[in-house]
DNA sequence: GAACTAATGATTTTT
DNA sequence: TCATTAGTTC
């Protein structure tokens, strides 16, 4: 059989990868050396040579993104569909084993998915069902405790009691937290995990059925694994199964949420006759941006040890810029950007790395300023939004009225005249009777416990729901949602809210209806699960794309960590200060290898030209900070190096605006300086100044009430006033 | 029930 | 510093 298409495009240490003899195999694959080709090619191979059927086949990731990246590559490698081969993420193939094997794992058969929110919820009713001052044990606290704990594959039983006080109390949250989720048939992230391990191991037939067919196991960024996903890695496994497990111990950057290197580290004693190999040649950055990279982890103690290197030449050199401050800084990237982009470049090609979120704010201003769109990854995902979560939340009680989390939420939601009182009645009832609060509430009504207005409004609530899952029994998915939230009054209560806010509320709502009318791809093995239940599921799991933006070509702002993957012809690194990046916290506590390896993440993800900046001078959280030069800024090579010197007018905090007149250009906001406009929330004002052409346009407003503002002609929506 | 006020907390993120 | 959120008031 003809396999060159397999392995022609590969080069020495890739083919013996991909074509490697049965057996457990660990690749150590350095950033940009073609992780995913190894791994679909492997796919490929396994199916076309070694005669696996993709049934046999389990290729496990981290994120959505990476999963559906996998199978679409490896369609299109196999050039068929691979609907019965599992690939997916680990919360992902678990939650498709727990509705395949609801029994057998204990669970109701419509058990919902606690997204983090429901689960911090979750854990805040079970702390104040102990009688425990929040404010003493935070909930946050409470949950990052619990989640530690299952994802070291432990139940609150399993707790040993060393006897400190804290400790104990937190054992008494979890245990709460447990039986509340039972209750109420809720299963959280870590959960689907933990229960999915426990069920196979519980469960001789079961696990020998999947030992059986998953002879082939692939995983992909195995540093970032944590014991509970190793632990089912290994259970899978067997002793008879070959884990194909790619990662790289260099970019291990997610300690901090559990993931072990150690996994790594330690493979070849828990899978003996482990094959390793080690892919070095980067396809993806100059010799120069390699070489940096190479010298920063060789500070790393701990490492499996390996060198990057690449035959696409040595490029330009690393600029480095000490800034006066924050905002020097950011305008001295948005200027190489404009750069960039006057020279004929895209925006898109440029991404602005930083440490922490909250230095994107300066960034963003000038940006701004400069009219230069941009994108910033990381905000709030489209199911985690308030009005959606409250249309899942009812759409979760049609399914199941027992999810106490979604009953709590939209009880009074839009308000309906259930407060307070009422509401902590139910739940007294609900934990006397250890019930849920819906079977708590038909008590209540039935027994006569509450008082007019109250028990009207409770019974209302109810007959609310009986009748909405009676009328959208047989309806399609998106006329369900339709019907919901016109039904449940939460449509029109949005609809209220003529701000900004609401109106964009309302289209997400609408959104929503879309979203349902898309088909969700269901497994094939995955049984008598509702249209219903697949959809929620699919929500909790994967909560939607991150806001886009109205422009394509943008400019990229993100955080290292969220950049890990993804390649950029133009990288900036900015806050190369001690203190901040390596964090103040890492130098204190957990060490700075991870964050030197976090850094070694940021520069591999340049293929051209790399910038690093820093700012002696920054305010942070309303602090003022002086900064030395980050320590790894010293750690790449000097000659690599070409350090710009601030010029002497920079310092300057904002332009005058003498000069900014001085260079006239055409004025396309049909507006002119004196002329009075009206703005729908800063009132009135006069136009003084403008900038900007085409869609970009924009005008310096100074409002009487809101003070002088620039304002985007295309989104502003200005009115004209006459002067009286 | 909305609208204001005070308190809080703040690396990093996915599922 | 500043955004979110819990609490308070009318």
């Amino acid at each position: 059989m003809d396999v060159s298409h397999i392995l022609d495009s590969l080069n020495a240490r890739q083919r013996e990868a991909v074509s490697a003899e049965n057996a457990p195999l660990l690749i150590q694959a350095g950033a940009g050396s073609g992780k995913t080709r190894v791994l679909t090619h492997r796919i490929a191979w396994l199916n076309q040579v070694v005669g696996l059927s993709p049934f046999g086949i389990l290729a496990v990731t981290f994120t959505n993104k990476a999963a559906g990246e996998m199978r679409a590559r490896v369609e299109e490698l196999l050039g068929m569909s691979v609907a019965s081969m599992w690939v997916g993420t680990f919360h992902g193939l678990s939650h498709r084993f727990l509705r395949m094997h609801w029994k057998e794992a204990g669970l109701p058969q419509g058990f919902q998915i606690l997204d983090s929110e429901d689960q911090k919820r979750m854990v805040q009713r079970s702390i104040r069902g102990l009688g425990l001052d929040e404010s003493h044990w935070p909930p946050r606290t409470a949950m990052w405790y619990i989640n530690a704990k299952k994802d070291d594959g432990l139940r609150a039983d399993h707790i040993r009691d060393e006897g400190d006080p804290t400790e104990q109390q937190m054992i008494e949250i979890y245990k709460a937290y447990e039986t509340a989720c039972n209750l109420a048939g809720a299963v959280d992230f870590a959960e689907l995990l933990l229960r999915t391990l426990e069920t196979l191991r519980n469960n001789e037939a079961l696990l020998q059925h999947y030992r059986q067919r998953f002879q082939h196991i692939l995983v992909d960024e195995f540093q970032d694994t944590n014991a509970i996903q190793y632990a089912w890695l290994r259970l899978l496994a067997g002793d008879s199964g070959y884990v194909f497990a790619v990662g790289d111990d260099d970019q291990s950057i997610y300690g901090w949420r559990g993931a072990r290197v150690e996994n790594i580290l330690n493979f070849s004693d828990h899978f003996p006759d482990t094959k390793t190999i080690r892919l070095e040649q980067n396809y993806r950055s100059t010799s120069t941006i390699l070489n940096a990279a190479n010298a920063l982890i060789e500070n790393n103690s701990n490492r499996l040890g390996k060198n990057l290197w690449t035959d696409i030449g040595e490029g330009e050199l690393i600029t480095f810029y000490s800034a006066y401050n924050e905002g020097d800084e950011a305008k001295f990237v948005v200027e190489r950007v404009m750069e960039h982009v006057a020279g004929g470049g895209q925006r898109a090609e440029c991404a602005i790395l930083y440490r922490s979120n909250a230095q994107s704010r300066v960034l963003e201003e000038e940006l701004f300023r400069h009219a230069v769109p941009y994108r910033v990854y990381g905000g709030m995902r489209f199911f985690e939004r308030m009005e959606i979560k409250d249309a899942l939340a009812y759409m979760r009680l049609l399914s199941l009225p027992e999810d106490d989390i979604s009953f709590e939420r939209v009880v009074n939601q839009p308000p309906r005249g259930i407060g307070d009182k009422t509401i902590s009645q139910i739940r007294n009832v609900a934990r006397e009777a250890g019930v849920s609060l819906w079977h708590a509430c038909a008590e209540i009504l039935s027994a006569n416990a509450l008082k007019g207005r109250a028990a009207t409004a409770v019974g209302n609530f109810m007959k609310l729901i009986i009748k909405l899952r009676a009328d959208t029994k047989d309806l399609a998915l998106d006329k369900l949602v339709e019907q919901t939230i016109k039904d449940t009054g939460l449509l029109e209560h949005y609809q209220k809210d003529r701000s900004e806010k609401g109106e964009a509320r309302v289209e997400n709502l609408q959104e929503l209806i879309g979203a349902a009318g898309m088909p969700v791809e269901t497994p094939q093995d995955t049984p008598d699960i509702s249209e219903l239940d697949a959809f929620l599921a699919n929500a909790a799991l994967e909560a939607g794309e991150q806001q886009g933006n109205e422009f394509d070509d943008c400019v990229q702002l993100m955080t290292m960590h969220s950049a890990k993957g993804l390649e950029f012809p133009l990288v900036f690194i900015t806050g190369m200060e001690q203190g901040l990046f390596p964090s103040q916290r890492s130098i204190e506590e957990s060490g700075i290898e991870e964050e030197r390896r976090l850094c070694y993440v940021g520069i591999t993800r340049a293929q051209q030209k790399l910038t690093l900046s820093m700012a002696e001078h920054r305010r942070l959280y309303g602090r003022d900070h002086f900064n030395t030069t980050s320590k790894f800024i010293s750690e790449i090579p000097a000659e690599l190096m070409m350090e710009i010197r601030p010029r002497l007018n920079v310092s300057r905090p904002m332009p005058s605006p003498v000069r900014r007149q001085s260079i006239r250009e055409d004025n396309t906001t049909g507006l002119s300086v004196g002329q009075r406009v009206m703005h729908a929330k800063f009132g009135e004002g006069t136009v003084t100044d403008y900038e900007g052409q085409g869609a970009h346009a924009r005008v310096y407003v100074n409002f009487e009430e809101a003070g002088p503002k620039w304002l985007v002609m295309a989104y502003a929506k200005l009115e004209i006033m006459n002067v009286a």
